[in-house]
DNA sequence: CAATACCGGACCAAAAAGGTACGGTATAAG
DNA sequence: CTTATACCGTACCTTTTTGGTCCGGTATTG
């Protein structure tokens, strides 16, 4: 478990689908081709994605949608946050009050802690890292963990 | 959103009040009361622990619960998966098959890359830790991640 | 054998998630 | 200026998950 919606991870197809060529204009009805989802839910998801302004929308015959910042600026966290809301694994680990234990409760701080680690992990998949297959430089290749995704890495253009 | 069912928290909040004594025997009812949870909801929450051996139990009339290790030795990762099963961000993250896209979707092994590194999040707390109020070393204390936990390994059993 | 306490499920109600539908509005082509 | 395209907002419904409770059974102690 701990798990993130369905929704999310079908946001998360439709993104790389966008990815994969970030200056086009594409419908609804293409991306819901293209990522294998019905159309009505991925306009829901569009909608959504387009609020949070991570893609924008265009009405009219050619319009549609397509990214609003290259694929390298968008990170994965930043979907969950467009379609389930600002990351918080615990009640207590984003706002205080509405715990009946909150005074006793010395593990607050802790949550929060982990809560963030876990944040750090979504941003630090970028949605052109998602788009490649994957560079493998050994066995395994562990996820470092950067607080700040800096750099970028090598479009696949 | 993101977040990990009530349940389970409550289950972190017991084993922390069992915690408190690691070798001592509390009854469900006295653990009740200190975590301030229902008595049938302690109840189901301890069998769940005891099952996933993480705490041991015995009958009768001085009977109850404590911990099967030491504080330290048990992390945050393992109540989650005690109370909901082994992590998987999303459906594909764990095991293969059951997804429609899954030939055309490049992004499985990225979201197993994330998924571990969530649950390295997990596993960097212990009990210990959350006990005690959190040393804090400057202002914030970020959570350091290590991919591997190299002292306190999760190692269940 | 009687009181204490855990065991294993079944069960239910409330909430959340997933998915659909529909009337409305902006754009562009002819 | 009409029409077809395509996004917009929101309401609605169905299914699944979650949270929570209850009960008959078994082991242990005195």
């Amino acid at each position: 478990m701990l798990k993130l919606a369905k929704l999310t991870d079908y946001a998360t197809v439709l993104m790389t689908v966008l990815a994969a060529e970030p200056s086009a204009w594409a419908s609804a009805q293409e991306l819901a081709e293209r990522s294998h989802l019905s159309l009505a839910t991925t306009s829901k998801l569009l909608k959504q994605l387009a609020r949070a302004r991570l893609i924008e929308a265009a009405r009219g015959v050619h319009g549609g949608y397509r990214l609003l910042r290259a694929p390298n600026q968008i990170t994965v966290a930043d979907v969950v946050d467009a379609i389930e809301g600002p990351i918080a694994v615990t009640e207590c680990s984003s706002h205080t009050g509405g715990c009946s234990i909150e005074g006793s409760c010395g593990t607050r701080a802790n949550w929060r802690l982990i809560n963030t680690a876990i944040r750090g992990a979504l941003e630090a998949v970028t949605l052109a890292q998602m788009t490649a297959p994957l560079r493998r430089s050994g066995s395994e290749t562990p996820l470092t963990f950067h607080p700040r995704p800096a750099s970028a890495p090598p479009a696949r253009e």
